[in-house]
DNA sequence: TTTGTTTTGTACTAAACGGTCTAGAAAGGA
DNA sequence: TCCTTTCTAGACCGTTTAGTACAAAACAAA
């Protein structure tokens, strides 16, 4: 009966995660998001609520495609290193857009956990990739690409710091030469 | 012959600090910062410019103490191994105010290379913890606390990007027992 | 076409922002 | 005491912020 939406709601919502993603959340304004997604401004407050509810559908449109990439990885058929050496020198990239770090690291730093919610979706996703690297880490052991004495979860852990950490670093702006030596050395350890 | 400022110049520095810190650089009003640091507006202006002057100023203070404990661990006489286990081990700690993480990376990853003057700052720090690392590391090596096989240089990378990984990590509120266990496990490695 | 519902563009609000200005207070030299 | 210089408090400035009000436009059912 009524009206229909004059956009594409998954494209608005992927130009918001973009623009996120790129300057974090409190440096965002309004302005930025209508421009970048086109529309105007009782559109957006009409289609989403307000500037923090189109944030949760970033962060939930941005944590589905990371699972969807460790999905990737576990159910890939090579060996536990191998897969977590293409984990790893993924993160290190450092071409064109990459050099923002990643979304969930930019704003969980920023938020300070002032708010509970978005804080907590940043952590799953923090723990999955936990998850995935343990996971790998066994498969490693088994398939005897990783070292038998190594604590798996524990081991997950450091890894997944060192994800963070170059993240992290990227968006810092530190040399891509280093962040690459840096998962070289990693992965020799393992 | 004129007046003097009624006010300590470096326990100002340091309330702004903390304060940067906390909130990092944008989140931080004005009237934060006066609040704070308990002086008037025209106080601050007079005294410090203006509030990136004042950021900058901050970094600097921040950088002497960090270069500090860099400098205590070097010269300790303790094996390689367990200066690196102490400097983990340290940053890896979550009481009290410690969850705010490192005010380095924080800033770092909100001013995102806007500001060439700002991000050199914060990478150079980067670069020094790579550089002591390094150095305990072949220390570590020489004395037989630390596995002779491992690259130096490289090893250091990736400890560095471990330690802004927590760093992230503790702000972003991931449980402390998993940083503590990610310290333990890449000591495990070395 | 008429009616009812929703979306849209635009103008607006109230608050907060960084920064400045001004009036006056404080302090040393003459 | 006066004069000069600097510092301080707080009002003030223009801009930008997130969010809202409202009327016009678009669509679907009748």
């Amino acid at each position: 009966m009524p009206r229909k939406l004059e956009f594409d709601r998954n494209e608005a919502v992927a130009a918001a995660t973009e623009t996120f993603w790129e300057k974090g959340y409190g440096a965002t304004s309004l302005d930025d998001l209508t421009e970048r997604l086109g529309i105007g401004r009782a559109s957006l407050y009409n289609a989403f609520g307000d500037k923090r509810a189109l944030l949760l559908e970033a962060l939930d449109e941005y944590s589905a495609t990371a699972r969807r990439g460790l999905n990737e990885a576990l159910a890939s058929n090579v060996s536990g290193k191998i897969a977590i050496t293409s984990m790893l020198e993924r993160v290190a990239c450092c071409d064109g857009t990459a050099v923002r770090g990643c979304m969930c690291v930019t704003v969980g730093i920023e938020i300070n956990g002032a708010d509970s919610e978005i804080q907590r979706t940043i952590i799953n996703n923090i723990e999955r990739m936990e998850d995935a690297f343990a996971a790998l880490i066994v498969r490693g052991q088994a398939d005897g690409s990783v070292k038998p004495e190594i604590d798996a979860p524990a081991t997950a852990n450091a890894l997944a710091a060192l994800v963070v950490g170059i993240h992290s670093m990227k968006r810092i702006g530190v040399a891509p030469s280093g962040l690459q030596r840096a998962v070289a050395a990693q992965l020799a350890l393992l």
